[in-house]
DNA sequence: CGCGGTCAAGTGGCT
DNA sequence: AGCCACTTGACCGCG
């Protein structure tokens, strides 16, 4: 079991997702920007083997604009040095990899811009893991999409496009995971079924939509759509509800005891846990120490 | 230098 | 009809 945060490590002084505005694009900004988005990676990624946190999610902002028509630099050859640098880093750590490309990726669309659009995201994102050299168990997530008042004939269009348009290096990243309001755990069963595509299980969405499946049984049909061998085991997001706030919000910071309750449910079971919780790589210490605590790392 | 409005992209649920 | 929330900041113009 590896345990990790995304995006952003706020003990550090140094952000990885660093931008500008499309109105002040430049080469020289973009390459100056990705140089220091790529130096703060690093720290990053060693901050977070020295502290045993071994599962961690790249931003999609490493590469401002990667996916868009304004960009035409071959960033790809500029960065492959120091892309396959902290890819030996990560590979020689044992380090889990994830990206979860922006709400705007929907391969289901009507809308056939949107499609393409999103296919050119996937790719750019798809592309950071081939430049570090990561194998397909560094894995790219997205929900289901839209559901536009038919959502058997959303899940159809989804599964055409992954069959007739996705190029193969996205294929074997792409994974879908269970959302908060449209896509259920079983939607989810339902594409996998449709693509091979494996389940990235997350509890709170389940909590927040499902089909009467208890906790543990959830986990494990989503954990029976990774082949070791191809994905390596179950990535899964965690996170627990915010008080008192709208449903599905995230918590500031974990509460030790639900996570405690959530690992002994799922006693026997070996995951890798990301955990989307407010305060970063604070809760995710913690919930290192509540899963040594347990024997399950 | 700190604050708040706004930022490339989509969808659905709320008011 | 328009705003908000998504995993969320970060930028930039203004005072």
């Amino acid at each position: 079991m590896k345990i990790g945060y995304p995006c952003i490590n706020q003990t550090l002084d140094c952000s990885s997702s660093r931008t500008f505005r499309l109105a002040s694009y430049s080469e020289e900004r973009l390459v100056e920007t990705v140089k220091q988005n790529l130096a703060c990676l690093g720290r990053i990624l060693e901050y977070n083997v020295q502290h045993g946190l071994l599962f961690f999610r790249l931003t999609s902002d490493l590469v401002p604009f990667a996916s868009h028509a304004i960009n035409t630099y071959n960033w790809q050859d500029h960065f492959k040095p120091t892309l396959r640098q902290l890819g030996d880093y990560i590979r020689s750590h044992n380090m889990r990899i994830s990206m979860h490309p922006d709400q705007f990726v929907v391969l289901n669309s009507p809308n056939a811009n949107t499609v393409k659009n999103s296919i050119a995201e996937l790719v750019y994102q798809g592309t950071i893991l081939d430049l570090m050299g990561l194998d397909a168990t560094a894995k790219l997530q997205i929900h289901g999409g839209g559901a536009y008042g038919d959502k058997e004939s959303a899940i159809h269009r989804f599964a055409e496009v992954y069959h007739t348009m996705l190029p193969e290096e996205v294929k074997a990243r792409l994974c879908v995971e269970n959302d908060d309001r449209t896509y259920s755990l079983t939607d989810c069963l339902v594409l996998h079924e449709l693509t091979g595509m494996p389940v990235i299980f997350d509890n709170l969405h389940h909590e927040c939509v499902n089909n009467g499946e208890p906790m543990r049984e959830a986990v494990l049909l989503a954990a029976q759509t990774w082949q070791p061998e191809r994905d390596d085991i179950l990535m899964m997001d965690y996170s627990a509800q915010s008080p008192g706030e709208r449903k599905g919000k995230h918590v500031q910071s974990i509460e030790e005891q639900l996570f405690h309750d959530f690992l002994a449910e799922t006693e026997g079971l070996d995951m890798d846990i990301m955990l989307e919780i407010k305060d970063k790589e604070e809760s995710a210490l913690k919930a290192v120490a509540v899963a040594r605590s347990l024997g399950r790392i």
